[in-house]
DNA sequence: CCACAAATATGATGATCATCATATTTGGAG
DNA sequence: CTCCAAATATGATGATCATCATATTTGTGG
């Protein structure tokens, strides 16, 4: 009952090139939503990206809230399969000891439109619409659980959600920050500097563990 | 020679009241800009805010990107008041866990308006003209002269300029990230979270010291 | 091979916006 | 008390944008 969820149509078909039409529009509009903000980008930028015209845009959403909403999902998404291929077999702080240079390098920061939604969005989110912003709860939530399997278990004097919680908002911090700055040096050493105070505190989290 | 720099017109003079227009839009700006984002307000509506019509703009400023960049540079300059207001007395590290307390606030998160320029911009930053992004980079580069004034001295093992940027991206990634999610409970997590990893960290640096 | 329906394109519409040209108000000098 | 110049207001202009109505293309079943 559930195949034809699973089954792609052919792309032959006529409903087959309209899914392709749709991933297309909703792969191109998330690049765009990363790079230059919800509210910078417009539905015709998004559907010539797509190679499509922007008459057609209604046919696969019901208004740019939707789309905005749909392509926040698909990053999220996006960042979860990152995730997993970046750390590969590594099992606990190693594997977050992995993601942490990841994602605070120059190549992360210097890529907004393919990077980590929080860092590309959190500043935006909260003017969305409430079914943007519950895409973005619902990611963030998440981002916090795939960190805390990879964090000890709760014990005395430690939160594994806390520590989940503070190394997010570290991260997506140091690399918007990062991007905001106009001066190189001082983006690299921002980069730099958060860098190391995460692996600092994953060092003394092992030491105790 | 620079005292009229410093002596503010009359207001009843007609170069004071224009003055005191100046002034009054370059507030309303910065309030707007960090509550709706640069892009996101439009000039008509600041004259508005100012009690002023849109048209007399620009005899005030030369374009709405000189203004954004104006109200940049004034919300640093606030920040650096209220920094010193709220650690009044206080030294060292216990000047900036009076801060911290103050950032990483529910009342810090719920007033973007008038709060940190980093938290509320970090996002927009990257998409702003030069001018901007030159007022915003000298903006970071005076709060991490301050915080490391209040940090012990360069040692063996501790970057005073380091800790002080790590620190502003997490306060700042906390209080963007805090405004972002929709869920309140997971908003006064994220502060919390927050909060408690830098005192923590404060806490370390007060035993090695 | 033809005609239908689905997919996409063309071309409005009304709203919002930065910017500017011109008109009106008003404080203060004569 | 009057008139000038500075300050502010009124009212365009052209651009961009989301949305929608209608036309055209194109794959596919008959």
């Amino acid at each position: 009952m559930p195949a034809h969820q699973i089954e792609p149509a052919p792309a032959e078909t006529t409903v087959g090139r309209k899914a392709a039409s749709h991933e297309k529009i909703l792969r191109e509009a998330a690049r765009a939503i990363r790079a230059k903000g919800p509210a910078g980008v417009g539905v015709a930028s998004i559907m010539q990206a797509a190679g499509l015209t922007h008459g057609g845009f209604y046919a696969h959403f019901g208004s740019k809230d939707d789309l905005v909403a749909a392509a926040i999902h698909s990053m999220f998404a996006e960042s979860a399969a990152r995730f997993a291929r970046r750390v590969g077999e590594a099992q606990g702080l190693a594997a977050l000891r992995l993601w942490i240079d990841g994602y605070l390098s120059a190549a992360h920061r210097d890529d907004r439109a393919r990077g980590c939604a929080v860092a590309a969005l959190s500043g935006d989110a909260a003017r969305l619409d409430r079914q943007a912003r519950a895409a973005f709860d619902a990611g963030i939530a998440g981002i916090a659980a795939r960190y805390m399997r990879y964090l000890p278990k709760r014990r005395r004097g430690f939160d594994p959600r806390a520590f989940a919680l503070a190394m997010i908002t570290q991260l997506a911090g140091a690399v918007a920050l990062s991007r905001a700055v106009a001066d190189r040096t001082l983006s690299d050493a921002i980069l730099d500097a958060a860098r190391r105070s995460l692996q600092a505190r994953l060092d003394t989290l092992a030491g105790v563990a």
